[in-house]
DNA sequence: ATAAATGATTTCGC
DNA sequence: GCGAAATCATTTAT
């Protein structure tokens, strides 16, 4: 690999006797006019270019300079032009245009729904709300989670913010330097303008990529962090008592069609200042633990339907008499009965 | 420390 | 979209 070059070098060198600048050589060569000079003096002058790449930048530097003021340089640029001129038309093929992505359009719309791309602080509360609503209530007691939960994604959104700024300077300074470099360059050799699109385009599809990589770490993070805090809505406090008497009331008063209507749910939420989510939970949990085994709520069926009926003695009798003897055998009799008619 | 209870979520069929 | 069932993650009881 180290061999080549220095081959070429030294070739060079040779073709060049020693080292003479350009002019001077030039000189020579216009001296002479025999055409036997000039063929050499072109010869020299492409051996110069082709190993200009092979000398050190002071030195290709100096050459580059040399050979721009050339007599010979519009020709040869003609030339090269013409060249190009033909091998460009069959690259040209290979132009497609990419459709807008669906995974990145995906990502987009999904940092954009939690607010991470969004406005800046409507966002937040734009995401907290579909939270909530995803989250279907526990509306209640959220502040202070809450605002931590927005405090870190407050958090996730200046990373990415700063990091996207930061890929797009990069890429903004790079293709500029770039483009810098093939105008320049595009002086001793043929670049079209749209070869520099073309580049251009190739530069901002890699920067896009790695846009993407960030996009795609930052939905990973917000989905953690919405695992770790809106699942901290499993960080669930037990029901007061209150509650869970008023809905076992309920349930065991119904025990033959547990399924309250949607109206029933609303009035027991408020009853219970939970949510109505939170009451078909309840109801959806007891259901299935109450059918799983009948035998461990016995005694809590007995304890509802025993209150229920004292509850509506009492009503019936007008609240006159105390009448207290606890008589759960019809409740309990109703009770067995739905379970042998294979309501569960 | 471990088991039981419990509210919430997920999965699946309708 | 609802409910059954299984499961998760926590709280409460032992």
């Amino acid at each position: 690999m180290d061999e080549q070059p220095r081959l070429m070098h030294s070739h060079a060198g040779v073709g060049m006797a020693g080292h003479p600048g350009l002019p001077q050589h030039m000189q020579e060569g216009t001296g002479g006019a025999d055409g036997d000079g000039r063929k050499q003096d072109i010869g020299d002058i492409l051996q110069q270019i082709m190993t200009i790449t092979d000398q050190s930048l002071d030195e290709a530097q100096a050459r580059k300079h040399a050979l721009n003021c050339h007599r010979m340089k519009p020709a040869l640029f003609n030339v090269l032009c013409e060249i190009k001129e033909k091998t460009v038309l069959s690259i040209r093929g290979a132009q497609e245009e990419e459709p807008p992505d669906a995974q990145l359009m995906r990502l987009d719309n999904m940092l954009l729904a939690e607010g991470v791309s969004g406005p800046e602080k409507g966002g937040g509360s734009a995401a907290a709300a579909a939270a909530a609503a995803a989250s279907g209530g526990a509306g209640a007691d959220n502040s202070a989670e809450h605002s931590d939960y927005r405090a870190k994604l407050a958090q996730i959104r200046q990373i990415y913010h700063t990091e996207l700024e930061k890929y797009e300077q990069a890429c903004n300074e790079f293709t500029t330097h770039v483009m810098n470099l093939l105008r320049e360059q595009s002086r001793t050799r043929p670049i079209s303008p749209k070869e520099i699109e073309r580049m251009v385009a190739i530069i901002h599809r890699k920067f896009s990529s790695i846009q993407m990589q960030l996009k795609q770490s930052t939905c990973e993070a917000v989905m953690i962090l919405r695992s770790r805090f809106l699942d901290a809505r499993r960080k669930r406090r037990n029901f007061n008592k209150q509650a869970t008497e008023i809905l076992n009331e309920y349930f065991y008063s119904h025990l033959s069609n547990p399924y309250p209507s949607e109206e029933a749910k609303e009035e027991l939420a408020k009853k219970c200042s939970i949510t109505v989510s939170q009451v078909s939970n309840w109801f959806g949990n007891k259901r299935i633990r109450y059918k799983k085994n009948i035998g461990k709520f016995q005694e809590e069926a007995n304890m509802y339907a025993a209150r229920t009926a004292v509850n509506a003695t009492n009503v019936s009798s007008h609240g006159s008499q105390a009448n207290s003897p606890s008589t759960p055998n019809s409740a309990v009799l109703k009770m067995s009965h739905f379970h042998k008619n294979g309501i569960f």
